[in-house]
DNA sequence: GTCTATGCAAAACGTTTGCAGATAT
DNA sequence: ATATCTGCAAACGTTTTGCATAGAC
């Protein structure tokens, strides 16, 4: 053991947390879960734990706009769809986006190593259902600033 | 004008910055930029009006991983480039995506209304170079927790 | 025995909000 | 005139950190 990392009980059971988890969890709800059975974990022992996790590769990490991280168990490349209705989130398997990574690649002169779409759209049960969250999706027919706002 | 929305100095100022910047600003960078000209703005007009021109498409907010929210002048769909060594954010068009839209949809039974890919990779400069903060890349090669990390 | 991890509590950080007064229409 | 917006300051939720103690190796 090179690193002197250490197997620990909680580590055990945040890992467990994420890994039982159907859902992808926020660090609170790990929490919340890891505390049902050891009443005495710390916040900061779940935060710390799950970066050592991600870093390690045997969680990955999600961040999406205006809300907490989440864990996924899957920790090979896959994308993610997330529901404007009800925030669900659901792992998918988008291959030919491979193609994407030489198009990008070329297009800004990186060396390319990974890459994450994100879809957005509506679940099966919020499929016709709007609701006041989805005002970001009016568009500004009667908003203006100034008069220097149709350039570019 | 039926929302009622008004045209005031500040988010005109809030946009102006957007657009002069050669980069994607944090709400912090924003502030600070009007600040200079406008010493009595506050930082509460500045997310607010963010979520105003963000909300009418005016400018486009992106989320990354552990850092502040940024904005873009471009408000057409596009994707990014983000730089693992220095932090960059490069704009990229990868149209090939497109095709990507049906699949997610179809695994996941959603109606997919948008997507935004994220690159992750070493712009020209940091190209060759490691720092620190890269460890993240690095696998799990000394690091176990209990006998159980191997299955799925 | 030594070095790492935990629990705790405080603080840091980005962001949001209530309110009284200022401003756009 | 009136509804909206601003500045201020306090609060919020998430995440990080310092430190003494507990625990893994």
């Amino acid at each position: 053991m090179t690193k002197g990392y250490r197997n620990t009980v909680q580590r055990t059971q945040i890992l467990d947390a994420v890994r039982a988890a159907d859902s992808h969890l926020t660090a609170g709800e790990i929490f919340e879960c890891v505390r049902r059975r050891d009443p005495r974990i710390a916040y900061g022992t779940v935060y710390r734990a799950l970066h050592l996790l991600a870093q390690h590769g045997l969680v990955q990490e999600l961040t999406f706009a205006d809300q907490a991280s989440r864990y996924d168990k899957r920790v090979d490349r896959h994308d993610h769809v997330h529901c404007l209705g009800c925030g669900v989130l659901v792992d998918v398997d988008v291959p030919v986006a491979l193609i994407a990574r030489h198009v990008a690649a070329e297009q800004s002169g990186f060396e390319v190593e990974s890459h994450h779409t994100v879809f957005a759209g509506r679940c099966r049960e919020c499929k016709g259902k709007r609701t006041t969250a989805d005002a970001r999706h009016n568009r500004a027919e009667t908003f203006a600033l100034a008069d220097d706002e149709r350039e570019g």
